[in-house]
DNA sequence: CGCGTTTTTGAACCGTATCAATACGTGTGG
DNA sequence: CCACACGTATTGATACGGTTCAAAAACGCG
């Protein structure tokens, strides 16, 4: 879509920042930067992964979608490279993203990203560098959901909003009671009598979907506890 | 411990086998081999992760070992690396190995692994395919243990038995009754349960440790469904 | 303003954890 | 060789949390 100029773009990954001029035009010759709307699919479970997303600016959900278990994985923020295992794990993606905010994405070609690998370690290393922290979060992630009840999940996933996020108390939540559910492994209906419980409580204020959070300390306890 | 040579190990893993002469020497004057009885630790949580650990022979389970979330996560058997997202996305381990059965286990010096990355384009691709693998394998994990309930999930241990380890339908169960419950997410309780449970249906036989599988697509299904 | 969607709330039902008691198996010491 | 003790496994009864179903309320959009 839009023409752009990697090397003079201002949101390069950590690996791409190790990239020398030569290699950033190389980039560039297969690389298409695309914009996407709220709901818009980035990247769609079972197709072919020909392509490495970077997630460039905006919010984007992840998301398993098969119509019997629809899953929400996790929520990524700008800047991120999105469904790199899939591109190196596997010829089909094993997930879907999707867009929650306004969200500009490069598409790079595979064959080239691969070049840089074998060819440039420093590059090889920061890619291993994110892979591993992404790892070791899903890692977390799955075992809080293992272990903690529904209450606990859903504060999690307000923490996660807050600190994650918009790494501030107050925010507008980007998905639907449905969606918060969906994410916290429980219904839409239990969502929202959390949030609500929360709400009486005083804990947190809720009305709509925005979102305060009154006793931080509180409900990180309730997060870790159960 | 014992003296090895890294050029003649039979074991090599897919990223090993691109290294030159030259490099399997590097490798080996930093390279510890250490043979592990059943229940001896492997990797412990919360040390200092300064080495890259290679198990050669046997099979472990990877677990979080905090006191109040005992969790298995998964069970591994050789030849893999254990703990590589530990190794390069934090400075300790994030969770614990432990030998189930007599380990054979390379300890890396993890500044040559390293090293490697950097110098051999080959090396570092084979490592980031074996992670992204693994991850895509954690994923669809954590996937499943969300959505499914007990019957399905330890339907699923068993048949992970079956098909990744053993590679035969008839086996002894390397772990208690309560790892099992642990590794599928439920209680000691629950896991006898519906052994027992499938037992009766006919669809495994079981006898004590000693598990047979009668009704495989059943199982299977048992598995998928629910 | 009306219609469809999303959210909230209540009640009944189901699955699982928990508790409690019993059985089994292995190893120890008399 | 038996008696005992300890860890592991089994089985049943109960309680709690969460899903599901149903219905009302609030919201957003044309």
């Amino acid at each position: 879509m839009g023409k752009i100029i990697c090397k003079q773009c201002d949101f390069k990954s950590a690996a791409a920042r190790t990239l020398s001029e030569m290699e950033l035009d190389g980039l560039e010759s297969g690389c298409a930067k695309t914009n996407f709307k709220p709901g818009e699919i980035i990247i769609k479970q079972n197709a072919l992964s020909t392509n490495v997303a970077y997630l460039k600016s905006g919010l984007a959900k992840v998301h398993f979608s098969d119509p019997m278990k629809e899953r929400i994985m996790r929520i990524v923020k700008a800047p991120t490279y999105v469904g790199l295992p899939s591109n190196f794990g596997n010829k089909v993606n094993q997930f879907s993203v999707t867009a929650l905010e306004n969200c500009s994405v490069c598409f790079l070609d595979l064959a080239a990203f691969k070049k840089f690998i074998f060819e440039n370690g420093d590059f090889a290393y920061n890619i291993i560098l994110e892979m591993s922290k992404n790892e070791l979060k899903n890692f977390h992630n799955c075992l809080n959901n293992s272990q903690k009840q529904t209450t606990g999940r859903i504060a999690d996933a307000v923490l996660f909003f807050y600190k994650e996020i918009y790494e501030r108390p107050a925010f507008t939540l980007p998905i639907s009671r449905h969606d918060l559910g969906n994410l916290a492994g429980t219904t839409r209906e239990n969502a929202s009598r959390v949030l609500t419980q929360l709400h009486n409580e005083g804990i947190i204020r809720i009305s709509g979907k925005k979102v305060a959070i009154l006793n931080e300390k509180l409900l990180q306890q309730i997060s870790e506890k159960g």
